[in-house]
Formats: C-alpha cells, sequence, structure tokens
RNA sequence: GGUGGCAUAGCUCAGCUGGAUAGAGCACCUGCCUUCUAAGCAGGCGGUCCUAGGUUCGAAUCCUAGUGCCAUCACCA
C-alpha cells in the first residue's frame, strides 16, 4: 500500500463516521479485488522468478513480497516489448503480443476454469497479502464491518451480463465480446465482458454492487470511495445498473478524491515509485518522538507509554495532513518536506485538548462545582467568540455529511481550536478570582475539549491527555 | 479531438447556499515563558482570487469563451 491508498483508506473511514454521527446507519464495506489481469501478472512472474520465495523465508511483509512481483511483470513486460521492437515489431503491436503478456492472459482463463495448480497458487499469494494488509489497517486503525471479494460475485456479474443481453441491455459483437452502447447517454460504448469470456472490471463490479444490496435490503444508498481517475467507469456502472432496471441505481454515489501525487509526478505501483504506507507511518511516529523528546514534557512517562504517545501524534498529524484538503482537490506530497507539527495540524488540536485536560484535572482537585451558573452574566469578547464556534458543531456534522467531506470538519475544528488557544492566553481560567466566571470558563473548556475529541473521533484520530 | 475536474500570498490550503478593508498555516521579521503545557499567543511582511467578457445594487463565488495542469474516453484495473 501507498500514500494514495492511505488517502483512500482515511476518506472512506471517516465518511463512514461522519454520516453515523449525522444519524445514519451505516455499513463500512471494502471490495477487494482479489482476481483479474493484476492478480496472474503477480503469480506470473512469482512462478517465473521467485525462486519459491515466502514471507516466512524472506522476512517480507506479504503485500510487499506480492508487489514486487508485480513490478518484476512490469519490468520483464517492458523488457520484451524493447527486445521485440528492436527486433522490428510495431510497439502497439508488441504490446499486445509480448509472451509474458499472454502468458498472464492465458493464467486468467485457467483461474476462471478453476484450475487447481493456478488457483492454489492464487490462494497462497493472496492470503500473503490480506495478512500484510491486516497488519496496515490494523496500524492505520481502519476497519469494516463487510469484505466483498470480487472473485466471490464475477459469476453474479456476468450471470447479470447474460440476462441483460437476453433482455436487449447489451449486445455482442461478433468476435463474441458483450458491449453496452450509452452514445444515447453522450458517453461511449463500454464493454462488459471479453471475448474469451472472462470478466473486466465492469462485470464484477455489477454483480458486487447486486451482491450488496441484497445482502443489506435495508440500505438507502452506497457510496462508493475511489479516485477521481475512475470517474467515468462509475459514471458507467451507475448507468448500467438504472438501465438493467434496479431502481437503488439512483442513490448510489462516487465519492470521487484527488490523486496524491509527488514532486516527480504521479506514484505508480507498478513502477514502484511510490510512498509506502508503512515507511510513512513509522517515520511519522519518529519525527514525533524526536519533538516529544526535544520539549521533554514527559520525563514521568514510561517507554510504553511514550511510545503510544509518539504513534498517536504521529498518525494524528499524517491523517489531519490528508483529511484537512478538500477531497476533490489533488494533494502535492513532497517526502523532503516532512508534514508539519506546528499551525494547522493534527498535533496543534491534539495539544489543545492535552492543555485542556491538563486544566480539567486541575479543576478537579479544586473541586468546582460545575453546575450551577447564573444566567445574564457578562461574557468576555472571547468567550463570546468560542460560545459562537462551539455552537457551529452540530451544524458542521451535517454539511460535511451531505458533502461527505472530513475536510469541513478538520477545519472547523482547527477554527474552534485557535479561537480556544487565544481565549487561553488572554484570559486566566483558573486564576480567575471571580467563582462564577471561573466555572464558565472552565466549562467552556471542557465543552472545547469534548468537541476536539468527538471531531477527531470523526476523522479517526486519537486525542492524548498530556503531550 | 470528446468529456470531466482543478486554478486564491513565495509554498500548502480555507473561503458554506453571491454581501462590507479576500483568511489561515509554513517560510521570513518583531515582541511574549518566576503565572492554567511556548507543538502556544500577539503583531509585521506578503494577493491582477488564471485571462477576457456577461448576469447582479454587489462576483473569488453564478454564466459563456479562452489558457494552463491533471484525469478519462482500452478485450487495464
Amino acid at each position: 500500500m501507498h500514500l494514495g491508498h492511505i488517502r483512500n483508506n482515511l476518506l472512506g473511514y471517516s465518511v463512514a463516521e461522519i454520516l453515523k454521527a449525522s444519524g445514519k446507519k451505516v455499513y463500512k464495506t471494502q471490495i477487494i479485488n482479489d482476481r483479474g489481469i493484476h492478480i496472474c501478472k503477480s503469480m506470473l512472474a512469482w512462478q517465473k522468478f521467485g525462486k519459491d520465495e515466502t514471507p516466512e523465508n524472506s522476512g517480507l511483509k506479504g503485500d510487499k513480497l506480492v508487489g514486487n512481483y508485480y513490478v518484476a511483470f512490469d519490468k520483464a513486460y517492458k523488457a520484451e516489448i524493447s527486445r521485440m521492437v528492436s527486433e522490428g515489431k510495431v510497439k502497439e503491436v508488441a504490446e499486445k503480443e509480448a509472451p509474458i503478456l499472454l502468458e498472464a492472459q492465458a493464467m486468467l482463463r485457467k483461474w476462471e476454469a478453476g484450475d487447481e495448480e493456478v488457483v492454489g497458487l492464487w490462494k497462497t499469494m493472496n492470503s500473503w497479502v490480506y495478512k500484510g494488509f491486516d497488519e496496515t489497517y490494523k496500524n492505520l486503525g481502519v476497519d469494516f464491518d463487510q469484505l466483498y471479494f470480487e472473485s466471490d460475485t464475477y459469476l453474479l456479474g456476468k450471470d447479470v451480463v447474460a440476462d441483460g443481453l437476453e433482455k436487449g441491455v447489451f449486445y455482442k459483437k461478433e468476435d463474441g465480446s458483450v458491449w453496452i452502447d450509452l452514445t444515447d447517454e453522450g458517453l461511449d460504448e463500454k464493454i462488459v465482458l471479453r471475448s474469451d469470456g472472462t470478466a473486466v472490471y465492469m462485470t464484477q463490479d455489477i454483480g458486487t454492487a447486486i451482491q450488496r444490496v441484497t445482502d443489506y435490503p435495508d440500505i438507502n444508498g452506497m457510496v462508493y470511495t475511489v479516485g477521481n481517475e475512475q470517474d467515468y467507469h462509475f459514471k458507467v456502472l451507475f448507468l448500467i445498473l438504472k438501465k438493467l432496471g434496479f431502481s437503488w441505481a439512483e442513490s448510489l454515489h462516487h465519492l470521487s478524491y484527488g490523486m496524491v501525487d509527488l514532486p516527480s509526478g504521479k506514484m505508480k505501483s507498478r513502477e514502484g515509485t511510490v510512498v509506502d504506507a508503512d515507511d510513512l507511518m513509522d517515520d511519522m511516529t519518529q519525527t514525533a518522538a524526536t519533538i516529544s523528546q526535544e520539549l521533554g514534557k514527559l520525563e514521568d512517562y514510561s517507554d510504553s507509554e511514550k511510545q503510544e504517545l509518539y504513534r498517536m501524534i504521529g498518525l494524528g498529524a499524517l491523517k489531519y495532513y490528508i483529511l484537512k484538503v478538500d477531497p476533490k482537490k489533488r494533494i502535492l506530497f513532497n517526502p523532503e518536506e516532512s508534514v508539519d507539527f506546528q499551525g494547522n495540524t493534527g498535533p496543534f488540536i491534539q495539544y489543545t485538548y492535552a492543555r485542556i485536560q491538563s486544566i480539567l484535572r486541575k479543576a478537579v482537585r479544586l473541586d468546582l462545582n460545575l453546575t450551577g451558573l447564573e444566567n445574564g452574566m457578562k461574557l468576555h469578547p472571547k468567550e463570546k467568540e468560542l460560545i459562537k464556534q462551539i455552537q457551529l458543531f452540530p451544524e458542521t456534522i451535517q454539511l460535511a455529511a451531505e458533502n461527505l467531506s472530513p475536510a469541513l470538519i478538520a477545519n472547523y475544528t482547527y477554527d474552534l481550536v485557535k479561537e480556544f488557544n487565544s481565549f487561553y492566553q488572554q484570559v486566566s481560567i483558573l486564576g480567575e478570582p471571580n467563582e462564577q466566571k471561573k466555572i464558565l470558563r472552565v466549562q467552556l473548556s471542557k465543552k472545547v475539549g469534548e468537541i476536539i475529541q468527538s471531531a477527531f473521533l470523526l476523522l479517526g484520530i486519537q486525542v492524548p491527555e498530556r503531550m
């Protein structure tokens, strides 16, 4: 997994939490594309170049190991192409006829035919990948209520395509491939089944969508969190489902988000030019540790307490950095300039939360009665501003839910926290001589702390008692 | 070429359904820790809101055209 996948996971997780907070029931679903030509490419490369390498005997994380073979395939494929071109082939022809590609395609046909050896290898390599992914998801703090494997749903997709063919929604070309004509809708013709009868991406997506609605008849809609490079694909998918006569096709949403790019351009798994998710999380934790040690406020913490805190802060910085940006905009990530820990950042907000907890701990010791408060108090301007900002939280949740945008939560929280810090600096809270004012200020602080915690929960970020 | 998205300070980004001198952070400069945590606060510097038209009492925001960047239009996923 790389940084692009992190954005996908964080967005999906956060939007699910936001929708829940807005009053909806949500099933967090992950669709795993565990079949198809891309998997066969890794399998083939492993067979050819793998020398029986396993996660156990190499010490590599399973998903990385398999990813390496995906890269190895591409390298070998490109080498074959350039060799064929030097032998006089036209590049476009070479791209289609490279032996290793033909082998991968043959493997896919074998897989769909249920060939034992191919299916066996497929199961083994996928189990490696899942084990690796599980570890990363756990570190990242995302989880799912339901998993769909496209190897389980593509057959349903093929059946539906056959039905649609009878109904006249699709049509067959002479070579046997099946298509849908969307030119009336201003789109193109789109393939839904290959001429060799194997399923394409669209086939399995049709099947998966129908399976999901069958499994959860109570849902009113589905949100697909997928990058904007697939805008067209989902437009077509939704249209196909509508043409097939599914009424629920009207309530499908594509939460389309921008790519995470590097200064050098796009991240490409195939070419290995990616920011690795696991490495990045480790780096962030390490940076948090360095900063925290320089400040030296936690000498009395145990090593394990410190480690947990560093992780919380490092991950908070990373998640906030990703989620504060409007989903539809692309993110430019420069590995040379590390993610900030000051200003409009996760750690800044976590820090404010920790400060508030410090006040509340002291307030408990002072045995303040936090309930009895008189009406008609004259408010300090900073208190007024703070109250205004506090009141905006519920509507911000609704707005974020409507727009499927965690960025609105992040930016709201930042505004609130900025306001609180200004308040904190200008007025004395526990040092206020007037008891009524003191109680009000402690209550306001408590409320702000609660909102920070709730808001960050919506972003999947934890908050510390101290930092 | 067709379609879609994006374009706001040197950099990274806010700016909700149109409303007053366009806001943050980073960077740079100046102050503030014997007082609730300085990962902070206060202030300074910095903008042709891509361009040109249009709608409107009023446009960063809406419309049209153009420019630039990105994506997509595959028997890839």
